[in-house]
DNA sequence: CTAGGGTTAG
């Protein structure tokens, strides 16, 4: 059933509920006409309002003095003694009485409204009771004022009962319909996630000439709603998102800019980055003022995409637009710059900022950069020097992440004792260290050997009240491990538990690595058990790492079974996976299980790899027919376009050359040429030792001038099977200018 | 702006 609902004049206290949630000011409307009213209004009110509440409600009918006030009374009025009532009980008698004594409707339903809203003050549960009351009006057929059902949707939308607020909205007059009220109604479904029906009241908003179009309240709720971590609905896509945010563009709204760049690094983050460039192109042909942080969002994403053109080119639209960019654009410009390696150009646009021809100041943070670019590609002392530097320069001293750069850059070049000099620079030149400092170093030392030292200086850090983060103990557990020291990365693991440190994904990871390289499959099968236990799932890697561990012990089994449990957790086997278990038929002999497995992986859609044919081919190798693996060889290049590498060559070669084919290996030696494939020491110690059989010394001399050439270093098989032949031949000069000619490459190199 | 792991043919 459909109320009759007439547009009611407001009185300008009325827009008290649409100001609770409307962040724009409601148009007040027009006093109400005085020629309604007695001629002081207010102590009509008062006493009206005096005299209701010094009397009895049962004598209310009786009562001629209220009967003469009533009689004169104006819905606003009607409006305003209602609300002033002391409670709920005593508006709603109010109400009752209004409507035994036929008061106009319009002063029916503003009381009615009052009674609303003092009924949703006082009560607890005030939506259930609101839902009383609203039935009971339409049983009444008392007609709902815009602000009454307002409130109730919006009280509803609060309350989770969406369909008592659909309800009262379609029963509110197509012509009381407004923004404000379709806003609430479309926040009241997107609080509980029901994207899909937010949108269809979305879709109507957006019709030409409805009459209530979205404004930028809507925009605000739609995307604060759906953007929140805890957005409890369905997901929404980038899709949807770039189409409302242009729908809304069309009716001139846009999101707040936090949110468009919120909006931005979303799509940017999904490698989106062309929905981004489109959405933020839309905003600005349309007239908007884009920040420079949305711009900043979108710079980002393109260096991610590695489009430099279009990183210049919307630099070159935000000076157009008058966008100016902030001390973040440039750190982004020059991050980027740094990342593929153009540190000098980076450098390039410090100068200009000292300068100050771009306006603004470098601050910790460009220097930082730089200094980590610098250290990323090895100019360590450089960034040294620049430390130095942006001291001298006002109010930019090094800081925490300062040092951290530079102690990464000189461990990574295996400068272990300047990384700890610079430490211990940080704590006399009073630069707090954190556990990133403390993980960089022990990282240095880990990765150069020196476990036991590494081990050394954690635990003297401990004593000085630091303590290490996951971070820590995964560096120490996966050094262990390279170490073959299991046992003791086991440890390790339990003793980061005890003290109080839970381990993420990557500590399971790397344990999980650690034991499965070790060969310990049923210790690597426990860790996973705890990981299950702790929340976290296997990622393909990891599992691939598994079945790589049970292949390796023969247990097909369990290998399989693995594959099972990837499919039933959602993770698709990668072409690693799959080569795996071709690499461990091959192994053993079975080329039906291989060539089966290949199948499948083909028809999972994952094309074969030069692994895959590698796999093979090594098989067929070792069982002695190069026939076969000459077969694949010639096939992987002509139909399935995968280049052979120089391991496959080698293969090829190493086996002809067993073989005694050695005329066929030299014209495989040709065919990498030809295809620009490098041969190294492998390759041609394969070839030497088929000449050396052969003894064709002349072809040799030519591939050892070959290798000098080619700047390939001999290795010490190379010069064991060298050595021997050339002396046994008594041809040591040749060797000697050989290593001489080896020397000189090296030196050049 | 800084720190951590991991696979397949040899």
């Amino acid at each position: 059933m459909r109320l009759p609902l007439k547009p009611l004049k407001l009185p300008p206290s009325g827009a008290a509920t649409l100001r609770s949630f409307s962040a724009e000011p409601h148009p007040s409307p027009p006093p109400p006409p005085p020629s309604l009213e007695g001629p002081d209004p207010s102590s009509h009110i008062s006493q009206t309002l005096s005299l209701l509440q010094t009397t009895d409600p049962s004598s209310w009918t009786t009562n001629t003095t209220l009967h003469t006030l009533l009689s004169s009374l104006s819905p606003p009025s009607a409006l305003k003694i209602a609300r002033q009532l002391p409670n709920y009980q005593n508006a709603l008698h109010f109400f009752n009485h209004l409507r035994s004594t036929s008061q106009p409707s319009d002063s029916i339903s503003l009381a009615f409204q009052a009674v609303l809203e003092h009924a949703k003050r006082e009560s607890p549960d005030s939506a259930g009771k609101l839902y009383e009351l609203y039935v009971l009006s339409k049983d009444q057929n008392t007609p709902l004022s815009v602000n009454a059902a307002t409130l109730l949707i919006k009280c509803f939308g609060q309350a989770e009962m969406l369909d008592e607020m659909i309800m009262v909205f379609d029963a509110v007059d197509e012509e009381m319909v407004n923004t404000d009220v379709l806003n609430l109604v479309v926040s009241g479904f997107l609080k509980w996630g029901r994207f899909d029906d937010a949108l269809k009241m979305l879709d109507e908003m957006f019709e030409t000439d409805s009459g209530y179009p979205p404004n930028s309240n809507t925009t605000g709720i739609v995307f604060s709603s759906i953007l929140k971590r805890n957005w409890s609905g369905r997901s929404v896509t980038d899709e949807e998102i770039c189409k409302l945010v242009s729908r809304f563009g069309a009716h001139g709204v846009y999101p707040s800019s936090i949110w468009f760049t919120q909006i931005i690094s979303r799509f940017c983050r999904n490698r989106e980055c062309e929905k981004a460039w489109v959405v933020v192109h839309e905003a600005m042909n349309s007239g908007l003022d884009v920040e420079v942080a949305s711009c900043n969002a979108l710079l980002t994403g393109l260096g991610q995409e590695r489009d430099f053109a279009r990183m210049n080119l919307l630099m070159k639209e935000m000076k157009e637009k008058g966008i100016k960019p902030n001390v973040v654009t440039y750190g982004i410009m020059i991050k980027h710059l740094c990342k593929f390696r153009r540190v000098d150009e980076a450098l390039e646009v410090l100068e200009k900022m000292r300068d100050g021809e771009l306006g603004i100041e470098p601050d910790v943070v460009i220097y930082n950069t730089l200094i980590d670019g610098l250290c990323k590609v090895g100019r360590q002392e450089e960034g040294l020097k620049l430390m130095e530097k942006m001291s001298l320069d006002s109010k930019c001293n090094p800081n925490t992440v300062t040092y951290n750069c530079l102690i990464d850059g000189f461990c990574k070049a295996g400068e272990i004792e300047r990384g700890h000099e610079l430490f211990e620079q940080m704590s006399k030149e009073g630069v707090e260290m954190n556990v990133i400092t403390l993980n960089t170093l022990l990282g240095g030392m880990c990765r150069h050997g020196r476990v036991s030292t590494a081990m050394e200086f954690f635990n003297s850090m401990r004593e000085k009240g630091l303590k290490g983060n996951a971070v820590t103990y995964t560096v120490l557990i996966t050094a262990f491990c390279n170490a073959n020291n299991i046992d003791k990365a086991m440890k390790l693991f339990d003793e980061m538990r005890e003290n109080g440190c839970s381990p993420d994904a990557v500590v399971y990871y790397s344990l999980i690595s650690g034991l499965s390289q070790a060969g310990r499959m049923d210790d690597a099968t426990f860790i996973v058990s705890k990981m299950t236990e702790a929340g976290f799932g296997l990622d393909v890697i990891s599992y691939n790492i598994l079945i790589r561990g049970f292949c390796r012990k023969n247990k097909l089994d369990k290998a399989s079974e693995l594959l099972k449990d990837m499919e039933k957790n959602g993770v698709s086997p990668d072409r690693v996976t799959y080569n795996t278990l071709i690499s461990f038929f091959c192994s053993n002999g079975d080329f039906t299980h291989a060539h089966k497995v290949m199948k499948k992986m083909i028809s999972d859609g994952l094309t074969p790899t030069v692994v895959t044919y590698g796999a093979l081919i090594q098989a067929y190798c070792s069982n002695d027919n190069i026939d076969a693996a000459m077969k694949i060889f010639r096939d992987m290049s002509s139909s399935s376009k995968v280049p052979p590498n120089t391991v496959i060559y080698n293969m090829l070669i190493d086996s002809l050359c067993k073989n005694d084919d050695v005329e066929v290996a030299i014209s495989l030696m040709d065919d990498m040429k030809e295809k620009g494939v490098r041969p190294n020491s492998t390759t041609y110690n394969a070839l030497f030792k088929g000449l050396q059989q052969r003894n064709w010394f002349e072809k040799a001399l030519e591939f050892m001038d070959q290798m000098t050439e080619h700047a390939c270093n001999p290795d010490y098989v190379t010069m064991e099977i060298l050595t021997e032949w050339l002396s046994a031949v008594g041809e040591t000069e040749k060797l000697r200018k050989f290593v001489q000619g080896y020397q000189i490459s090296a030196s050049t190199a």
